[in-house]
DNA sequence: CGTCCATAATACCTTCAGGGTATTACAGCC
DNA sequence: GGCTGTAATACCCTGAAGGTATTATGGACG
């Protein structure tokens, strides 16, 4: 009757790996193991998940819409057992997230104080995970910088930011009140060139078709680490740049950057009273950017 | 390591029984297995879910959290089951709810032009599963009539219409141009209370404190039934009466009554294009009510 | 106060799903 | 034609989930 999450997440590994050897070792169990349970699952939904053909594996239309749907469904299941989970513990707790750069104690002691039966915690969370973080249940709020994959979330505006370009301090450009940012059309963008469009669209490495490769960043200060070291430029929002300010690396004002948008975020199911007093509280809260180290 | 669900259903149906006897019927089980699973749900969460004293049997706080959570995953992995099945079948299918009264026909016509390749069905709804249909995938989008539980939903306003009062044919105010909802005092209103604040705070017999027994009514022409035995009368939103038109219940305007309003509304969690376009063509429609055949 | 009743838990059995290993079937490659 | 990579098949073993019969226990009641 049920659908058997356990077999959701095996599906889920083979629909990644498209392989049942790999996504057999992935899940630590044997592959004729998986390919009995993927053939379960298929029978019991009555539906054709897979074409294994003898030299590959693909998804049917109905495996597409399974994986559509097992990811947040999966992710829904563990944020349960975390929220139950706490609730035994007793200790009522509420989690926020932010990202980097953002400067949250004020609001965070305004909350507290104002639910003092409540412990209240703060979880740094990083590009990768701002929106995993919500869904899987380890924060009940998470202070977002856009742009994020919406889908399930209820969104708050909180505020607006310049973005900055980050630079070794050596850098012909370093020292300037302020570039464009067709300066930098000849730079190489340590991150997802989709996250900064207005350079991506002028780039010379992109357009040369030959561009480089953007190491797999994880925090603001590894990157700043490649910045320093000469790798490559950064853009990233004012407030981030005046945080993580060190001295082999500068901070440039750029012209026609659009600005980083923050908001809050918070699991559209969820309903709960702490999530929007919260809420309340981030929105009346002054955002302003603290004078910059910079200064 | 992953919840089951089967068990989840188990706890739900305890939970709401607050009986294992009564909850084991239910799901045609017997009560030492509910007992047995149960308990062994509990250990998996590490949580206490019910304190069972010999004559009662209650919620932790642990025990609401789950439940609280439990009910929407449920639904979710129903409404995936019936996605892949759905996908399965090939034909691709889109599905709309509307409540009673609403003429959805031109912009479904409109819609199923715009998308040739797609089945497009239509299903009625009523006041107690316009939101369920949602949750488990019944319906892709729905066009509701609120006030609604708008957990996990997104809304888009579409029009408000003005409610009317239905009354027997020979009831003392039918045929009047038009009432105040005081008129309407000491009536016996055939719906829930709630769903008509204007009427409940100056409802005599609620004052009273004898209120009389409302029937449970799943469908306007239930109601209309009723009525037009004289047990009591309705209010509903002018497009209702106009489409149930019936010889033996008149018709009244009634003056300082809010107008109710009608929204579509589809899950947070799902994204899809021909969500979007059915969304745009629903906010472009004309919703303006059709002439009534009162006239 | 003893008996009965209602209710959940315990004991014990049976079946079957899920895990494992060993092996086979089959397509492509050298 | 043998070799390799990949999924499926065959077969075994353990444990979880279902069932029935019974027990423990607190409340109700004569």
């Amino acid at each position: 009757m049920d659908v058997d999450l356990r077999k959701l997440r095996y599906f889920v590994a083979v629909a990644e790996e498209l392989h049942f050897g790999r996504a057999a070792d992935r899940l630590h169990i044997a592959q004729p193991v998986l390919s009995r349970q993927i053939r379960a699952l298929e029978n019991e939904l009555r539906a054709q998940l897979f074409v294994r053909t003898k030299r590959a594996t693909e998804l049917t239309p109905a495996g597409r819409q399974l994986l559509d749907d097992a990811r947040p469904l999966l992710a829904a299941a563990d944020a349960t057992r975390r929220r139950v989970a706490q609730a035994a513990r007793g200790a009522k707790t509420f989690t926020i997230g932010f990202m980097p750069g953002l400067t949250v104690t004020s609001v965070v002691r305004r909350f507290a104080a104002a639910n003092p039966e409540l412990e209240v915690e703060v979880v740094r969370t990083t590009w990768d995970d701002q929106v995993e973080v919500l869904h899987d249940g380890r924060v009940d709020v998470s202070i977002v910088r856009l742009p994020i994959d919406q889908a399930g979330l209820v969104l708050r505006p909180l505020f607006e930011e310049p973005r900055v370009a980050m630079v070794p301090a050596d850098h012909r450009l370093a020292g300037k009140p302020s570039i464009d940012i067709t300066d930098l059309a000849d730079e190489h963008l340590l991150q997802d060139p989709d996250a900064v469009p207005e350079w991506r669209d002028i780039a010379l490495e992109l357009r040369s078709g030959h561009p480089r490769a953007v190491p797999v960043l994880h925090s603001v200060e590894e990157k700043l680490e490649h910045v320093a070291a000469g790798n490559g430029i950064s853009i990233v929002p004012q407030s981030v740049a005046d945080f993580y300010h060190r001295p082999d690396v500068s901070t440039l004002p750029v012209n026609d950057l659009a600005p980083n948008k923050v908001a809050l975020a918070w699991i559209a199911t969820r309903r709960s009273r702490l999530i929007h007093s919260f809420a309340d509280l981030a929105t009346a809260a002054d955002w302003a950017p603290r004078p910059g180290r910079r200064a």
